[in-house]
RNA sequence: GGGAGCAUAGCUCAGCCGGUUCAGAGCACCUGCCUUACAAGCAGGGGGUCACAGGUUCGAAUCCUGUUGCUCCCA
């Protein structure tokens, strides 16, 4: 290899080691005998580009996959898009605009093809800029959740979860969109935080037959033309004689029922409230109790219609309406009282539009008859959350979960597979085709003679999470041989039985109902095990102040151009440096620069070694003390990592390489093995080329390239011997006395590099010291200390200054400026703390209590701090009487 | 309105089934070093009444109660 530069190129190296992955298929997994590791992806939306969120989520996945992988399992990391209906539906409709086209003019057919073109050139983007963070996904096995495949498999479930009757056609109040014009789940609706303002108006109405009066209070106005009662508390002194009476809608002049229901606060507004069951859940609600009709006075997109019974009003939009509306009521002298409030709005979470309640007839998954398992499976750990506090979270929603509606009216989806013959409510039937819905529809209406034209197809498509809650088990064509008629699975195909459960999912906790509780479910559902074992719930990635990343703050730096400015290892390293799981990621630049500091650190630990020749002579006694030591820190790290893996503390675990490779290694290990002349005893050398190759192995799953770099240049490799196939360190039990005693001395060496710090001694003059007691691995302290010798003492000698190390001293000699005054307050301050540290041990042990209670080791433990700090301050009080001398 | 969680060094966090793992890590900061791998570096150092107030205990960052502040989820 060429000239090794003195700061490490990612940019050189990254883009040649991917291709090089990608040629020998190391991504690639088939069913063998070993263990399976499998992790499937959170499908990124297909019209999407890579945000730092993915960054942050996928590097995890891809650090779980490549140290399975190492540990010698078959990893297998699915990759793929999800359609996202309304999302891309929304940027496809978009696009046509620009072009002139009009949705509704060119029909469904025409729309898709478009759509399909328009997923065709941008499906694959995410993808792409996945590789370049270096993920090392099966792309083979990249899956798209309207794949012909898939799509089949979504409505087969749709057909069996009918069959089985968890879902249904129903008039429910739903959240309408009415700018996508479709339904929405409650989760797609989002509240602003701390509610918006809006106003709460005071209207007067007029009592029947009577010239009383009474004012409701109602942020909605201009839904007063679909009122159909008044409601007050029955408890309410102020208007219980009124129940039984009727109301006049102002304007419409409808006489309406003032009825009592507890619903109805004392406290809030006037005590008054309008019911509108068509605008309003639990106005829908009271209706329901009360047995009140409906009338719905809105249209689809939003604008008023005829119902409201008011000319001016038809065709008017909500927003303007309720202008009007206020106006109108204001001259007619209705309009008490106009009051400041804040509230808290619905939002879509797509079209960022006033989420509408809206009477609807819309497909419904009965939830509650489905979601036990899963419920009981993240109680009883057989799904475990990573981190366990949102065991809470998922509780709460699984046990007040309710009815899921998944119809939405767009095209770009999975269509429901429900045919209509007639215009009845139930005159429709759901099959897997037209010849099944055809055959049918024949039976249930026992007109043999009706033709597929006579059918009509239900417009909508599903929910998109109605199609990704099966990913884990559709990605292995899972449910090809499943059939919805029977309920049963005719066969259970080789790649579910041999990849499903999978391992791990990795997501945000935003979609832990979207999505994961739902994706258990299903598993449950169609293979009687849950989708994976663990969840890994990542953090929001924010700006360094805390914000959301946003285009609109445009505090969101592109994953691109960080990879191509630090190289994909460092920011790797700086998404993960900090980001315990389900705690947020404060994300600032200047951790891929911290990443990139490592990476440069490791190249140079690798140039250093790569420069030294071995040769035929024994090892100095420093160097065989620093390979023990190492090769026992090692085990005990590996252990460490291991254990910290395990409990998927990833950042943790990365910190805890970050310091076994920089302190233990470079600054330790090499410092002490570190030749003057670039010679080392071949036998050292040999061992340090394999620390170094343990040291990339467990660094591989945070810095793939630069590993797999270093991989190929330290030893001689054969052609495909990939650092990513390699075995991950065995797990050896350290000789922790050993590690103690050399921790005793590293100590040593930072008491003497302090001393030569505040006494202004040169790393270049070598020390010679003394001392009455005894130091293990001398060498070392000669090495990294630079201490010529250590000559053993009966007592202080004259004209020496003591050092003192833990129980024991070595005396230095005295130079020409020692400060003796200075020196002499310093003791002075450590005897006092000295002291006062004795007296509070000595109190405690003084306390028979303590004595009596506490156990046995913790009485040792404070027994052995009195016998040191005792020892400690005569060595103190020596000191300063030979200073004073 | 209901529920959950958090508060430890300037910043980000660990420790939290009570006692030498007890006050810790990384970064930032300060001091001194261009020591032949790395100044993207080396060596050393300072810095916290563990939010506040009570309580339990021989002993509390750790357990309990309350207060304050923040975050998230749900309605």
């Amino acid at each position: 290899m060429q000239e090794l530069s003195k700061t490490y190129q990612p940019s050189a190296v990254e883009e040649a080691i991917y291709k090089n992955w990608m040629e020998n298929r190391c991504f690639a997994s088939t069913p063998n005998e070993k263990e399976a590791f499998t992790i499937v992806i959170p499908p990124p939306n297909v019209t999407g580009q890579l945000h730092m969120g993915h960054m942050l989520n996928n590097t995890i996945q891809d650090v779980l996959v490549r140290r399975a992988r190492m540990l010698g399992k078959n990893a297998c990391w699915v990759p793929g898009t999800d359609h996202a209906s309304i999302a891309t539906e929304a940027k496809v409709v978009g696009m046509l605009r620009e072009k002139g086209i009009k949705k509704s003019e060119i029909g469904r057919e025409e729309f898709l093809k478009y759509a399909f073109e328009w997923k065709d050139k941008y499906g694959g983007i995410i993808l792409e800029q996945l590789k370049k963070l270096g993920a090392s996904c099966d792309w083979d096995r990249t899956r798209f959740t309207m794949d012909p495949k898939y799509y089949e498999a979504v409505i087969k479930t749709f057909v069996d979860f009918y069959n089985k009757g968890y879902i249904y056609r129903g008039l429910r109040m739903i959240n309408w969109d009415c700018e996508a014009r479709t339904a929405l789940s409650n989760e797609e609706v989002i509240y602003a935080e701390g509610g918006e303002r809006s106003f709460l108006y005071h209207v007067q109405y007029a009592i029947e037959g009577t010239d009383e009066h009474l004012v409701i209070a109602t942020q909605r106005p201009e839904t007063i033309p679909g009122d159909v009662a008044v409601a007050v508390n029955p408890k309410d002194e102020r208007y219980k004689h009124l129940i039984g009476k009727k109301a006049v809608v102002p304007f419409v002049n409808r006489a309406v029922p003032i009825i009592g229901d507890d619903y109805v606060e004392l406290e809030f507004g006037t005590g008054c409230l309008k019911v509108t069951p068509a605008h309003d859940v639990n106005d829908y609600e009271i209706g329901q109790r009360h047995n009140l009709p409906v009338i719905d006075t809105m249209n689809d997109d939003g604008t008023m219609n005829a119902a409201t019974e008011l000319d001016w009003m038809i065709g008017m939009d909500r927003f303007e309406a309720r202008k009007q509306f206020v106006k109108r009521l204001d001259e007619a002298g209705l309009l008490l009282k106009k009051e400041d409030f804040t509230t808290r709005i619905g939002r879509s979470e797509r079209t960022n539009s006033v989420v509408e309640p809206k009477l609807s007839l819309q497909w419904f998954i009965r939830m509650k008859d489905i979601s036990g398992r899963a419920l009981a499976a993240v109680e009883n750990d057989e799904v475990r959350l990573h981190p366990a506090k949102f065991k809470n979270t998922y509780r709460h929603w699984m046990e007040n979960v309710k009815d899921w509606c998944i119809s939405r009216q767009l095209w770009w989806g999975h269509r429901i597979p429900a045919w209509y013959f007639g215009e009845g409510e139930n005159d429709f039937v759901v099959a897997m085709n037209e010849t099944e819905a055809l055959e049918a529809a024949r039976s249930r209406t026992g007109n043999a003679n009706l033709q597929l034209s006579d059918l009509r197809q239900d417009e909508d498509v599903l929910d998109t999470w109605a199609s990704s809650w099966l990913w884990p088990i559709a990605v292995f064509d899972g449910l090809e041989d499943y059939d919805p008629h029977t309920g049963k699975m005719n066969r259970i195909p080789a790649d579910l039985k041999y990849y499903y459960p999978t391992d791990v999912l990795v997501t945000g906790p935003d979609i832990l109902f979207f999505w994961v509780a739902r994706m258990i479910i299903a598993g449950y559902e169609y293979t009687d095990q849950p989708p994976f074992r663990d969840v890994y719930l990542t953090g929001i990635v924010r700006d360094k102040l805390g914000r959301k990343m946003s285009k609109q703050l445009g505090n969101s730096p592109d994953p691109l151009d960080l990879i191509s400015n630090f190289g994909a290892d460092s920011v790797r390293v700086g998404m993960l440096l900090s980001s315990a799981a389900g705690n947020d990621l404060l994300f600032d630049e200047s951790l891929c620069e911290q990443g990139s500091k490592f990476t440069n650190k490791v190249w140079n630990s690798f140039r250093l070694i790569k420069g030294w020749t071995g040769v035929n002579e024994a090892a100095p006694q420093e160097s065989k003390d620093a390979v023990e030591w190492f090769s026992n820190k090692l085990a005990q790290q590996v252990g460490e990592l291991n254990d910290l893996y395990t409990q998927f503390r990833i950042s943790e675990a990365l910190m805890a390489t970050y310091k076994l490779v920089w302190d233990d290694f470079c600054s330790t290990y090499l410092e002490i093995i570190k030749p003057k002349e670039g010679r080392i005893a071949q036998e050292t050398l040999d061992t340090t080329v394999h620390f170094f190759e343990q040291l990339l192995k467990i660094m591989h799953p945070f810095v793939p390239f630069i590993t797999e770099e270093l991989w190929k240049h330290i030893a001689d490799r054969k052609e495909g011997d990939f650092i990513m196939f390699a075995a991950w360190p065995e797990v050896k039990t350290p000789d922790l006395a050993m590690l103690n005693r050399f921790e005793q001395a590293l100590n040593t060496v930072t008491a003497l590099r302090n001393f030569r710090n505040e006494k202004g001694i040169s790393m270049r003059d070598a020390l010679e010291l003394s001392s009455t007691g005894h130091f293990d691995h001398t060498a070392v302290i000669g090495k990294l200390a630079n201490v010529a010798a250590i000559s053993k003492v009966d007592s202080k000698p004259e004209g020496t200054l003591a050092i003192r190390v833990g129980t024991q001293e070595l005396f230095a000699p005295i130079g020409a400026g020692i400060n003796v005054e200075a020196e002499v307050k310093k003791l002075q301050e450590e005897l006092n703390y000295a002291q006062g540290f004795l007296q509070s041990v000595a109190k405690k042990l003084g306390n028979e209590r303590f004595v009596q209670n506490a156990k046995a080791e913790v009485i040792e433990a404070e027994r052995k701090k009195q016998a040191d700090a005792e020892a400690k301050i005569r060595l103190i009080e020596e000191q300063l009487r030979s200073l004073q001398n």
